[in-house]
DNA sequence: GCTTTCAGGGCAACTAATCGACCGCCCGGG
DNA sequence: CCCGGGCGGTCGATTAGTTGCCCTGAAAGC
């Protein structure tokens, strides 16, 4: 939920087009050892002719989602899948002592939903719109026949399902293998790549989290991220000022996350 | 790696059939809210007619594999997958670290490899047979030209991943909102309803797990558990006789796990 | 212009978990 | 019979992380 303070960035992007824009690789990822080893998320209809394409929006309900809506609830029965056109969603998990854990924020091209791709299941976490987004909602049973009728389809639904397996145990190989300050020195680093614009001090992380954003990325409290930044900023790695978080020396970063990649 | 202890016991039943048995549900989650929601493991070979199993069969290669052995190896390149037919086989990753955390151990009718199915990537995990297994390896390349001839192979596919993504997420949520504490009382009943045997003093769980072995399924230090477990034993929780655990009182591990489910 | 409210950030006391080292035991092999 | 290796158990020191509470500042209401 970087939409507190940059909300007036995210505005102008949402709602402009119906066409799939390809999103940069590893966007949907949060924590991972090696990105350049996993790849770029797939989008579901690059495989597909626009034909095939023709053949599966067919079956799709489109939905509009404004900022904070929630599009679908953990505990809730599902149907199918929803492929994001437009914004993006945050999939997160809460535990029942309350805690909660983001497993991904997806973009477009990419599909979210309850676990099942066919069946009727039960939501395992919940889904809300981070930024005002367009999904197209996919019933299980007309998906289950096109997989049949269209086998691109098939494919692409396998290469998503690779990448959200790919995505959710990275996650938790870091969970299990590494501290939650290396988790943290992991995610700045990422945040840094992938929203950083240049400041005279360093890297400045556009996209504003609040300490319990990040704390929902990597599994800790909100506590334990402030503590954890202020000790960098002693340590002058990072800077913050109010909301906003300036890394100065990414080399230290780096090496705070422990060796490989 | 029940194996050091639990091997006489897992001799007799390898390499006895070439069909593949219905593994009963959840077995390969090790951690999970609830597993009732999530339902069993699907069979790959469930879906397809005997005819289809016939040409889908004619491009694999058959591999033995002796207790202990490894499948294949985090780092190193993949093609295709492997399906196991008889045995079990433990994937873990290994952090730079050393740290090491199971993601699961895998039955007879699932696939397990590198995370592509079609594609050539990385192994992003190790795979290890902790009894003496038979697996048939698919390669990517034939799997994809598989996939358009015979539609049920894709949607066991994607049944399959759906189900890995399910365990994968499950494992991260728990890794990233319980306390490990709360993920070990976890296990613990979930060994004992998989592996339980009746005992005058309560319920056995029968398979051999070493104090590492549990360590590395809820992603702790082998110490850690060692402690917990004693601290168990003084609440009268479960009682231990070397390399074995007797649950004495399953309520109170419930309660301990936490709320839900 | 003053007050209220509330999200966000900070502090202190406490507990959970790690690290590294060491010992003893059991079992299997030579 | 003895030796060696894997496993379980333990200890002490240290760090990582949590819980609970309070403070601050900006925005909203009056």
């Amino acid at each position: 939920m970087q939409s507190y303070a940059g909300g007036k960035a995210a505005s102008g992007q949402h709602l402009t087009t119906r066409h799939l824009p390809t999103p940069s690789a590893t966007q949907s990822l949060l924590l991972t050892e090696s990105a350049r080893s996993i790849g770029g998320p797939p989008s579901l209809f690059d495989a597909l002719t626009p034909h095939d394409r023709e053949v599966v929006l067919r079956h799709g309900r489109r939905k509009v989602l404004y900022r904070g809506k929630t599009l679908f609830n953990q505990g809730a029965k599902h149907d199918g899948i929803y492929l994001i056109e437009t914004g993006r969603i945050r999939v997160f998990y809460t535990a029942p002592s309350g805690r909660e854990i983001t497993l991904a924020y997806w973009h477009p091209g990419n599909f979210v939903g309850g676990p099942e791709v066919f069946g009727c299941g039960v939501h395992q976490w919940s889904g809300v719109a981070t930024s005002n987004s367009n999904v197209l909602q996919l019933p299980g049973k007309d998906l289950r026949a096109l997989v049949v009728e269209v086998p691109n389809l098939a494919i692409g639904l396998i290469e998503g399902l690779t990448f959200k397996g790919k995505c959710y145990s990275a996650l938790a190989q870091m969970l299990g293998t590494r501290s939650i300050t290396e988790r943290l020195a992991h995610l700045l680093l990422h945040l840094a790549q992938l929203y950083g614009v240049e400041d005279p001090e360093g890297v400045l992380i556009g996209s504003a989290f609040t300490h319990a954003d990040l704390a929902h990325m990597v599994g800790a409290t909100r506590q334990w991220v402030t503590i954890s930044l202020k000790r960098m900023q002693e340590k002058g790695i990072v800077t913050t000022r109010r909301s906003q978080i300036v890394v100065i020396r990414a080399d230290l970063l780096q090496e705070m996350k422990g060796l490989g990649d």
